[in-house]
DNA sequence: CTTGACCCTGTAGTTCCTACAGGGTGCATA
DNA sequence: TATGCACCCTGTAGGAACTACAGGGTCAAG
C-alpha cells in the first residue's frame, strides 16, 4: 500500500527527479517520510500523478495541467472551464502542425532541387544567403 | 555602411538582445566598436546574420547553423553534408508532425465526447482521471 | 540643458526537466 | 559482522534559445 518514490515513478513512467521536482514546484503535495526519511505515497498520490502524465502526454504544460487538477477538485461544476481549456490547446496544437508543415514543405522543396556539387552550387546554401547584392563571399 | 545594433536587428527582424546573445556563444564574432563604445555593423555581418535567421526560421537548431555556417564557408567542398544535414531535419519536422497529429485526434476525439455539464461528468476529466480501482475521488 | 531613444554590461528568469556531487538507508550475502 | 549494492536524500547546475531586467552611458533634437 505504500510506495517509494522509485516505486512510484515505475508505476507511472516517471523518473525519480522529475518527481521530487513535481513536488519542489507544488505540483505534488509533500509526502509522508519513513523513518529513514526515505518519501511515501500512496494510492492518492499515484492517482494524482499519473493524472498529470496523462496530461503532459497529451501536450499540457504544466500551468494547464495545474489548472486541470485544480478543476477536476470541484466533481459539481460545469465543466466549460475544462472545455475551453483543451479546446485552446487543440487549436495550439494545431496551429504547430501548420508551422510544421509548411516548413516541411520548405525543406523538401529545397532538398529536391539540390543536384549534388559543390557547396557553391547548393541550393540549400544559396536559399540560406543572403539576396546577392553584388557578386561577393559571404 | 555603417549599423548599429539596433539598425542591424530591424533589418534582420532579430531582437538586440538575440544579437548580442549570438556574439555571445560566438555565432557572430565581435563587431568593432564606436569611439562610444557602439557596437558597428557592416554589410559582412548583416549577410551572416541573415543566414542564421533563416535557417533558425527553418527550424534547425543553433549547433546546426553553426555547422551550416562552416560549410558554407568553403564552396569548393562536396556539399553532401549540406544535404545531409537537411535531410535530418527534414525527417525530425516529419516525426514531430506525426506526433502532433495523433495528440490532435486524441484532443479532438476527446472534446466531441463531452456534452457539458458538470466536472464530475466530463470525458475530458474522466480520459486524464487514472482507471476508477475503486469507486472514490481521487 | 534636458529629454528621450538608444546603447552598454552583467545577471537572472523562462520551460521542463535531467544530471551530478556528496552524502545516508536498507537489505542480502559471505 | 562486514561489505556490497541498489536505492534514497539534499542542493545545485546545466541545457535550448532566448528574454528581461537593473543600473548605468551616449547621442541627437528641441
Ligand atoms: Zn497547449
Ligand atoms: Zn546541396
Ligand atoms: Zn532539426
Ligand atoms: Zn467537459
Amino acid at each position: 500500500m505504500a510506495f517509494t518514490i522509485g516505486e512510484l515513478g515505475k508505476a507511472t513512467g516517471t523518473k525519480v527527479e522529475t518527481i521530487r521536482y513535481y513536488e519542489r514546484i507544488g505540483l505534488l503535495a509533500k509526502p509522508e517520510r519513513t523513518s529513514g526519511n526515505y518519501r511515501s505515497y500512496g494510492k492518492a498520490e499515484l492517482g494524482r500523478l499519473s493524472f498529470i502524465r496523462r496530461a503532459r502526454d497529451l501536450g499540457f504544460p504544466l500551468d494547464q495541467v495545474r489548472a486541470l487538477l485544480s478543476l477536476s477538485d470541484d466533481r459539481t461544476r460545469d465543466c466549460a472551464t475544462v472545455d475551453a481549456l483543451a479546446r485552446d490547446h487543440l487549436a495550439e496544437v494545431e496551429r504547430k502542425i501548420v508551422d510544421l508543415t509548411a516548413l516541411r514543405s520548405e525543406l523538401s522543396a529545397l532538398l529536391d532541387s539540390c543536384e549534388g556539387g559543390t557547396v557553391g552550387d547548393c541550393r540549400i546554401i544559396e536559399a540560406l544567403a543572403p539576396p546577392a547584392t553584388s557578386g561577393e563571399t559571404l
